[in-house]
RNA sequence: GCCCGAAUGGCGGAACUGGUAGACGCAAGGGACUUAAAAUCCCUCGGCCUCUGGCUGUGCGAGUUCGAUUCUCGCUUCGGGCACCA
């Protein structure tokens, strides 16, 4: 009988959905863990990447369950977005219509990988039944203040057609057409992520099971900076008319030499009114605007600015600094307006020497002069203040805290954290996304849509036409409706979600699917959550991992959760790359996950995916390394079919006394089953753990084969074999459950439990000593474990080839290692 | 520019807290079986040399150590993140 991979992953595929053997609930004794894989956008097909993912989940979620645990494993759709309506248009079709196709092909598609999920619980994002309690999510916080609407600069995607989160934003370009964003003036909807910066930044702490890289990243991210606002009076202008700036150098104060603000600064159109050079500063001021944002991110521009004419006073001396309008400075960040300190600032400094400005030192580094008319560069070493009024002989350090104590009993500045965490605009000028639940009255103004009017439901007679304005403003079906307030007309909000929105929470649903009271049963999502292990691509370390850290603290103040932080331990898994670059329709080399389950079976496929690299690291595809999986899989196969009598005769256990290659079979099983579950348990080092049991079974191929030997006994290779199937059953599962149940009749591998490894058995009989003379290996020695160290060195040193390398020189040391070697120094 | 990672045979990758470098797999070469092929099985497989032995070898250069792929310092290359953040 050959291995017929078809037959077999048909067979276990259909019991496990029909006995729906992976569905869990609460009541369990059992302790319960979470592992979940990053959701799929239903784009049609699944991809490698995808078949890595989840394989690697997969492993996760059997392994815990042979550890004992009631494993939460679900599966859904991300299923609002762009692509949907691309395809509808293309297609001439509806976007749930080509989603829901999506979604059913890919189930398929994941069916036949064998991933045990409990399908019960499976969400599609764009279900109202899913949306619905998002809209409630988002008017809970509306009233909470975590809402609003304001208009302001925004990344503009042309090619989408709509607007994008800082996020989103990757490079300069949109994150999903790789199409140069737009600095556009709109109006929208924020989330207040900002309030939650600091516990955002706090909770990294806790995140001790993520990858450094990702916590790192989203320290950056969030990017605090502590300093000093301080208030400077614009000559000429009232007290409130003064202008405000943000600095972490509050050392340097006396160093100022003039002002920077950015040409969008709200005090300019002040400064300008009676200014003769009005019309010549506002023309620069628009130039620079429209430079900016043709600019991509990428490169730095030539420093250009333009002088106001207009002056300020250095509230620490007095001093009557211009004030120049700079293409650097930007209004998003701060204040929008730097103090500027040429001498210790290479920005400043750069543009003091293009416009002639002074250039004054004030931070004096140790055993160092600095002569503001001949340094070349700014100086942002720590020193001595100079020149700094009472401060002068300050230590910088120190100063920092003095000038702003100074600067809070005089009541012109306070210290002050600045984050560069941007508050999260989730409006999008699109169909294919949650409806924001917010209604515009003329009278009322704007209004929330009473929660009892949930959901707000996309209409379903959407006209295929792209349009400058958003598609749900083109149907009046849609926005026609009454003020909550006074009931006069009144109009929908037309912008939809952010779809991150519905990424951001949706692992905490999966608690209870189905629960129609509330977003969460508090119940259930306090039992399952926080998610135990998430698993996915580390091109989300920032966007879905931060709104989604974002998203549970305020669930938490919301009421529904009661955790801090939504993913204990996170595991970012590498690319799948062909010919040295990720797979791709573009560059032709995407190998089709079905066309190798056709060919090979889904257990090699999983098998390869997961032996082929750790998870961690990219992965390097390789057709003839599917094959090796392959062939390992049919050895053990054939083994099994031309041996399955002696093994079934073998399974009452191994007993004593063992010959030596039963001795031999016994421990290499025995340190199989310590290794793979070490590696599993420590780092899912999976491509490890299935080299251990390959060497298992060259050990039990090469013991039952040579004709030299005894063969062992049916006992020993039973156990070799059981333990097989079983340390290979996460990865390998449709295999071994057939295997399992061709030897073990009317019983089930799923019941078993993980096999435990016997210390004593794994121990070996005889220790190999490495001997070396100067650190070089000469000879190695056969040693029984409890040799004390004089005998192993007294027998190191009548080695025959050690003799040769010591013989007629003095020995000055022997360095014994127990159980590993002996050094001798000579 | 700043902040992280990484670098080991022809290839993917092993090597626990400094202690046998190259596990396991792929590819390659040789052999067995076969009329032949496929499949399967066995052997060889970092480089060099005077080849039952020796020298050398984990990106490069130093250092610490009896001993370094592993630790320290300085580079190089590649990958990732951030980027005029005041």
């Amino acid at each position: 009988m050959l291995y017929d991979f078809k037959a077999i992953e048909n067979r276990w595929q259909d019991h496990w959905i029909s006995n729906a053997s992976y569905r869990v609930a609460m009541d369990s004794d059992k302790e319960k863990y979470y592992v979940l894989e990053m959701f799929p956008y239903p784009s049609g097909r699944i991809h490698m990447g995808h078949v890595r993912n989840y394989s690697i989940g997969d492993v996760v979620a059997r392994y815990k369950r042979f550890r004992g645990y009631n494993v939460l494993h679900p599966m859904g759709w991300d299923s609002f977005g762009l692509p949907a309506e691309n395809a509808a248009i293309k297609n001439n079709t509806h976007p749930a219509r080509w989603t829901y196709d999506n979604i059913d092909y890919m189930r398929k598609q994941l069916r036949q990988l064998g991933l045990s999920y409990d399908w019960d619980r499976e969400i599609a994002t764009c279900n109202p039944k899913y949306y619905k309690w998002e809209q409630q999510i988002f008017l809970e916080m509306y009233e909470k203040g975590l809402v609003y609407q304001k208009t302001t600069t925004v990344n503009w995607c042309e090619t989408c057609h709509t607007v994008l989160a800082n996020e989103q934003v990757i490079e300069g370009a949109c994150w999903r057409c790789d199409q140069l964003v737009e600095a556009r003036e709109m109006n929208g909807w924020f989330f207040k992520i900002t309030d939650y910066a600091e516990e955002l930044l706090d909770d990294l702490d806790k995140l001790g099971g993520w990858p450094d890289k990702v916590v790192t990243m989203q320290r950056n991210w969030i990017g605090k900076s502590t300093g000093l606002q301080c208030d400077f009076e614009v000559e000429g202008f009232s007290k409130e008319e003064k202008l405000s700036i943000f600095t972490t150098r509050p050392d340097t104060i006396f160093g100022v030499t003039f002002m920077s603000i950015a040409p969008e600064h709200p005090l300019l159109k002040t400064l300008l009114k009676d200014n003769p050079r009005k019309d010549e500063i506002q023309e620069f001021c628009k130039k620079i605007i429209r430079e900016k944002q043709q600019q991509s991110n990428q490169d730095v521009i030539e420093k250009e600015g333009i002088d106001t004419g207009c002056h300020c006073i250095n509230p620490f001396n007095g001093d009557r600094v211009p004030i120049f309008v700079a293409n650097f400075v930007l209004m998003a960040y701060g204040t929008g307006a730097v103090m500027a300190v040429p001498a210790h600032d290479q920005r400043d400094f750069e543009f003091a020497r293009k416009y002639q400005l002074p250039v004054k030192p004030v931070v004096i580094p140790a055993d160092c002069e600095l002569d503001g008319n001949s340094m070349e560069e700014a100086s942002t070493l720590p020193g001595i203040l100079a020149d700094s009024g009472d401060f002068s002989g300050t230590d910088s350090e120190a100063a920092k805290e003095k000038i702003i104590e100074f600067a809070r009993t005089k009541g012109f500045g306070d210290s002050h954290i600045t984050y560069r965490l941007r508050d999260w605009g989730i409006s999008r000028q699109r169909y294919w996304g949650a409806p924001i639940p917010m209604i515009n009255c003329d009278t009322c103004g704007t209004q929330p849509v009473p929660v009892d009017q949930l959901p707000v439901t996309l209409p379903e007679d959407r006209e295929s036409q792209q349009s400058d304005c958003a598609p749900l403003h083109q149907r009046p079906q849609f926005y026609e409706t009454q003020c909550p307030q006074c009931g006069g007309t009144a109009k929908r909000e037309t912008d939809t979600m952010d779809t991150f929105v519905e990424s951001s929470w949706y692992f905490a649903r999966y608690s209870s699917p189905r629960f129609t009271e509330a977003p969460l049963d508090r119940k259930e999502a306090s039992h399952w959550l926080p998610v135990d292990q998430y698993i996915g691509g580390v091109e989300h370390a920032i966007l879905h991992l931060l709104y989604s850290r974002f998203f549970t603290k305020v669930l938490r103040d919301l009421g529904y959760l009661d955790i801090d932080e939504p993913f204990t331990n996170l595991l970012t898994q590498g690319m799948v790359i062909k010919d040295g670059s990720k797979m791709s329709k573009s560059k032709g080399n995407v190998v089709d996950p079905s066309d190798l389950i056709n060919e090979y079976g889904a257990d090699t496929t999983r098998l390869f995916s997961l032996f082929a690299a750790p998870p961690e690291k990219d992965l390097e595809w390789n057709s003839k390394g599917v094959e090796g999986c392959f062939r390992f899989l049919n050895r053990i196969f054939r083994f099994v079919q031309n041996n399955r009598e002696s093994i079934i005769s073998g399974t009452e256990g191994v007993g004593d006394p063992l010959s030596p290659t039963e001795r031999e079979l016994h421990r290499k099983t025995h340190q199989t089953i310590k290794k793979v579950t070490g590696n599993i348990e420590h780092n899912f080092h999976f491509n490890t753990a299935i080299s251990a049991v390959m060497e298992l079974f060259n050990t039990l191929s090469a013991l039952t084969g040579n004709s030299d030997k005894t063969p062992p006994g049916a006992p020993v290779v039973s156990e070799a074999v059981n333990t097989i199937l079983l340390l290979l059953c996460p990865m390998v599962p449709h295999f071994c459950a057939e295997l399992w149940s061709s030897i073990h009749k009317g019983s089930s591998i799923d019941d078993e439990s993980w096999p435990s490894w016997d210390e004593e058995a794994a121990k070996e009989d005889m220790l190999t000593i490495v001997v070396q003379v100067r650190g070089k290996v000469r000879s190695r020695l056969q040693v029984a474990p409890d040799i004390d160290n004089a005998a192993l060195e007294g027998l190191a040193l009548q080695d025959e080839n050690v003799q040769k390398f010591i013989a007629g020189k003095s020995i000055k040391k022997v360095i014994v290692v127990k159980k590993k070697l002996v050094n001798i120094v000579i």
